[in-house]
DNA sequence: GCAGTGATTTGCT
DNA sequence: GCAAATCACTGCG
């Protein structure tokens, strides 16, 4: 109980302060834009307050343009009425339901017309652990990974549904949902092949911070490559 | 390990 | 049209 009520206060007293992600930021490849997101703060504006959590998992889907082919990708067989969010202007979530139960999000990126998604795969709470747990419904003395590691628990926790979310703009000033860069520093980021798909299983497209609790899927997993942004 | 769940897409008529 | 297959997941055993 004494500890919950700790967590409770600290979330609580800290405020989100930094930049809010620019446009251009989204303009690159899936690719290149997805490890610079790691680190970053995607907030959730709702009446109650706001939820946020620190991004330190995600994963690149290539559009049908990429010099590589990406049959994993929503976008590999063209616009679709699902996936028209993702040929559209870089910036915006795409929000999905998946297995008839859970939403996954990604932010579209990549130039306007020219698809390219960064699927969010797990977050390090930051602010709201109280309502995360509510979301999620667990007690608020749950483990802090079993709140957003992985992309449809975080959806979960966040409170964010097609219905209400998909097509977003996450650049704007008034947006509910953001992405916020609060000058925090990570250190070594893991690359290694996607999980949970069954095509191209050996692209190294999954971006980590390397080693934190937050991250899902299997811990033995072995990196391809460890680099310091 | 695998069941549950329903939207979405594809491949037939 | 309609049926079948697919699916970037989670939670339970």
């Amino acid at each position: 109980m004494e500890k919950e009520a700790k967590i409770g206060r600290s979330a609580a007293a800290r405020q989100i302060k930094g930049r809010l992600l620019p446009r251009s930021f989204y303009e690159a490849s899936p690719e290149l834009v997805a490890p610079c997101l790691l680190g970053k703060l995607l907030a959730h504006h709702t009446s109650r307050g706001v939820i946020a959590g620190r991004i330190v998992e995600v994963e690149a889907y290539l559009g049908p343009h990429h010099n590589t082919p990406d049959p994993a990708s929503h976008s590999y067989r063209g616009p679709t009425p699902r996936n028209q969010v993702m040929f559209g202007p870089p910036g915006h979530a795409y929000v999905y339901a998946i297995y008839g139960m859970h939403f996954c999000m990604n932010v579209t990126c990549d130039v306007d017309g020219v698809a390219g998604g960064i699927l969010i795969r797990a977050l390090e709470p930051v602010v709201g652990l109280h309502q995360m747990a509510r979301n999620r419904g667990l007690g608020v003395n749950a483990a802090q990974r079993l709140l957003t590691s992985g992309p449809g628990r975080l959806c979960q926790a966040l409170g964010l549904t097609r219905e209400a979310h998909n097509g977003l703009d996450l650049t704007k000033r008034n947006s509910p949902l953001q992405i916020i860069d609060d000058k925090n520093v990570i250190c070594d980021v893991a690359v290694t092949v996607r999980i949970g798909i069954r095509n191209a299983v050996d692209l190294p497209l999954r971006f980590t911070i390397s080693g934190h609790t937050c991250v899902s899927g299997p811990r033995n997993l072995a990196p391809k490559r460890i680099f310091t942004p």
